[in-house]
RNA sequence: GCGCUCGUAGCUCAACGGAUAGAGCAUCUGACUACGGAUCAGAAGGUUGCAGGUUCGAAUCCUGCCGAGCGCGCCA
């Protein structure tokens, strides 16, 4: 029995309520189940009475007792009371409800996935760090999410194109190949440019590689220093994020945009469009059309083209790649673009509702020595994805950027990461997986095994804290729907926690396999098989979030 | 000034409009001669920034105020 079955049964009731013309309401399209955080009401709860109250001009109460006498007549419900303002608290039977651990352990990596997403073509852009730089901890925590966010939608059904733009085109990269440049020749850092470690070994490295370019002519030596600087810069993010185990089915070239005449082709579209016009020598963007503070321009009065042009070319190239929903995750000072860009899908003749999203995350600050550590690429003190890698590990990096939503500022407080690595909760959730590969070990060398499906006895689960696992391994399905519907990652690492909870309780409570010489019996058996259904859907959780689930610790 | 986001336990953070607002860390008290104690049981900790409103019900939605971060270029 799961939540879905159960809602299903729920409507049902209404159904039958109507047409026996006790209950004159529309038959809504769905009922929430869900679990109530209080065990004395029930295994699954459903407001569907207090929802259809007012349709039925009846108190929700009495909408309940309609309800319930239908719904306990449903095949794997024990009993169904009625309670509070109108609440209807279902127990299920203890055979129906512990069946769900064999259908889990059949499912194996398939439980969890779902349609929920099905045939929506997600183009998903995270990171696009200009590559002048190492990622920061501030990208880090898009590239845990942005990943993360990628399996999930996956994991819904949905076709997803994972894409890191790089901003290869315009002045941020001027001032970098100036800095290497001068660096190289053993000159100060200009007053704009970059500072850090990694600048000098790049700049040691294109010496060594090109031995003559200290030779050339200044505008030769920055040409050398400018194509290299990209290119190896490039080749480093790329190396830290495949190492962070989050990967990029594009790397897009901004400079690229420019070279195939797609940025001339993008504002063609947009005059074909009529939102395209010229004021004070420039070329503009009527983005106030559609609902944007400002217009903007796309050709500056000296000809260039802007970075906003480049946005546009972006966005349409994405499109005629077959892309139906293009999503942007960008960082909190980057959230005045929302409007533009939403302007740029509109003047495109697209819907800037649902061609186009733009999830908007805050920043991550750093904790040290109990004050705040200000960053600045430009000042050369960041806090880069491989220090944290170092520090506490892929998995535990992940897990500390994932678990929290986007909406909040995240503090990390560095003294913490570098010293107590226990506190992470990744390591609760971990260890839970630990603990039912040891008993699978434990049971093989014993020679126990939890037999066949058809000898399975779900009734048998009757503990409480068998109960409650059962509970929360039934809701793993909806979680991973809502944390795609939502966007929201950090669903599955909160489920996760609660999970291993619930595992670790079971653990404690409920002997697994038998003392010593004892016969196994039929319990014994049915709790390998709500164990192996635990580790299933704990395995399963970790790798929507890229983390390992290891079999020892 | 205008706009976006946020304000929840000492700290870091949860809670698709639902019942008594939850975890972890830190603090205190217990449980190791049997599945790995990176665990478990328990205690303590809150006027969800403040004030109104919407309704069966608000941390959540609306309005105003207070506070924090960020953004308002023919820069990228």
């Amino acid at each position: 029995m799961t939540p879905a079955e159960l809602s299903q049964a729920v409507l049902s009731a209404v159904r039958s309520a109507v047409a026996d013309g006790e209950l004159v309401v529309p038959v809504p399209e769905q009922a929430t189940v869900e679990r109530p955080k209080s065990r004395e009401h029930g295994d699954y709860a459903t407001n569907i009475a207090l929802r259809l109250a007012k349709a039925a001009k009846m108190p929700p109460r009495a909408v309940a007792e309609v309800l319930a006498g239908r719904l306990a007549q449903a095949p794997g419900v024990a009993r169904v009371d009625v309670a509070g303002p109108g609440f209807l608290n279902v127990v299920l039977d203890t055979a129906a409800q512990g069946d769900l651990a064999r259908q889990i352990v059949e499912a194996g990596r398939e439980y969890g996935r779902g349609d929920a997403a099905k045939g929506l073509r997600i183009n998903l852009e995270f990171v696009s760090a200009n590559p002048t730089g190492p990622i920061h901890i501030g990208g880090v925590r898009w590239a845990a999410v942005g990943d993360s966010l990628a399996r999930i939608l996956r994991a819904a059904g949905a076709d997803v194109t994972t894409e890191y733009y790089i901003n290869d085109y315009g002045v941020q990269i001027d001032k970098f190949a100036a800095t290497l440049q001068a660096v190289a020749n053993g000159r100060p850092v200009p007053e704009d440019g970059y500072r850090g470690a990694y600048v000098d070994e790049i700049a040691k490295t294109i010496v060594e590689g090109n031995p003559d370019v200290l030779g050339l002519a200044e505008d030769e030596q920055r040409a050398v220093f400018r194509r290299e600087g990209l290119r190896l810069m490039t080749a480093e993010i790329q190396r830290s994020m495949e190492e962070f185990g989050t990967h990029f089915d594009v790397w897009f070239s901004e400079r690229s945009l420019h070279e195939s005449g797609a940025v001339e082709r993008a504002i063609q579209r947009l005059r074909e469009q009529g939102h395209v016009f010229e004021r004070d020598g420039a070329i503009w963007l009527r983005t106030t059309d559609f609902g944007d503070d400002k217009d903007r321009v796309l050709v500056k009065a000296d000809g260039d083209t802007t970075y906003f042009a480049s946005d546009a070319a972006y966005y349409l190239d994405k499109r005629d790649r077959g892309n139906e929903t293009c999503v942007y995750m960008l960082g909190a000072d980057h959230h005045g673009y929302v409007g533009r860009l939403k302007a740029i899908v509109a003047c495109a003749g697209d819907d800037p509702e649902h061609n186009i999203e733009v999830l908007i995350g805050q920043f991550v600050k750093m904790l040290k020595d109990g004050t705040e550590v200000r960053m600045s690429k430009r000042a050369g003190n960041i806090i880069t994805i491989d220090d944290v890698v170092d520090w506490i590990g892929v998995d535990a990096a992940r897990y500390a950027l994932a678990r929290s939503s986007t909406d909040s500022t995240l503090t990390l407080d560095i003294d913490v990461l570098t010293s107590q690595k226990n506190d992470n909760p990744v390591f609760y959730v971990q260890y839970a997986h630990t603990r039912m590969c040891g008993v699978q070990r434990n049971a093989a060398d014993l020679g126990i095994d939890k037999g066949s499906a058809g000898d399975f006895r779900p009734e048998l689960l009757t503990h409480p804290r068998e109960n409650e696992l059962l509970g929360s391994l039934a809701e793993f399905p909806r979680v991973v729907a809502t944390a795609a519907e939502l966007r929201e990652p950090h669903r599955v690492a909160r489920y996760l926690e609660d999970l291993a909870g619930r595992y670790h309780r079971f653990y404690d409570a409920c002997r697994i396999l038998p003392f010593g010489d004892d016969e196994v019996t039929d319990l014994n058996r049915a709790r390998l098989w709500l164990a192996e259904a635990t580790r299933t859907v704990l395995a399963n959780g970790l790798e929507l979030l890229g983390v390992s689930a290891p079999e020892r610790m």
